[in-house]
DNA sequence: TCTTATTATTGCAATATTGCGATGAATTCA
DNA sequence: TGAATTCATCGCAATATTGCAATAATAAGA
């Protein structure tokens, strides 16, 4: 025991629980943020604008790959992020439509 | 170490990442959109509803409540759960404004 | 009161995540 | 070629999360 019994769930909601996690770290959220920020491909950077270790970094960077949120372009002898347009979008979909909607008239006991 | 270290980051970047890493797990998600299609009140069932066992249903009950996203009140002696529309939309709200606007021309390298 | 039903809590084991130093691979430049 | 630079990966330690059996707590009904 201790991992999550995924066979319990949907696929949708396995999904959902995912793209949340790739997100459910602060680190991630601010590579993310300055990534959005510069609107444009980073080189180098992060490792400075983070302020953990470069290792720790990259792993991070190799998570928000793994979600599909960046990409990783390899330029000379650093690599350049930047924000993968179309899987954002996904997320951005996704996270509105589960969002979406509860009857606000909180009908609650 | 092995703790996050929140302390290198911003308040709003930690409450983003607190708030994805509530809905992270798919026995959550799965709570979450039951109440929410039920849109009620509802006492007793969520146990049947998931497959987990009874500790660990309460255990991710517990953690939605320290989210806000749900309130449970007690109804004789059994304990009725239901959305707070309040915090959901702040969540919704949240999520919608980090995802916002990429400048989609993905002027990558 | 005693039993039953329902939920919370405790304590533990298994697994996952976070963080970093050390090392490796690839590139640039002298 | 030989540094120096940049990033990824490995291996480890610390911490967090997940899951459940056992138990406690509370309320309803016999």
């Amino acid at each position: 025991m201790g991992a999550t019994k995924t066979d319990l769930f949907t696929k949708q909601q396995n999904d959902i629980a995912q793209m949340a996690k790739a997100i459910a770290h602060p680190a991630r959220i601010a590579i993310l943020q300055y990534l959005v920020k510069k609107n444009a491909c980073v080189c180098g950077d992060l490792v400075d604008e983070l302020g953990l270790a470069q290792a720790t970094t990259s792993q991070h960077l190799k998570e928000l790959k793994a979600a599909g949120l960046i990409q990783g372009t390899i330029e000379g002898a650093s690599v350049c992020y930047c924000i993968d347009p179309k899987i954002w979008k996904q997320y951005q979909q996704l996270f509105s439509a589960f969002f979406k909607d509860v009857n606000l008239d909180g009908s609650c006991c």
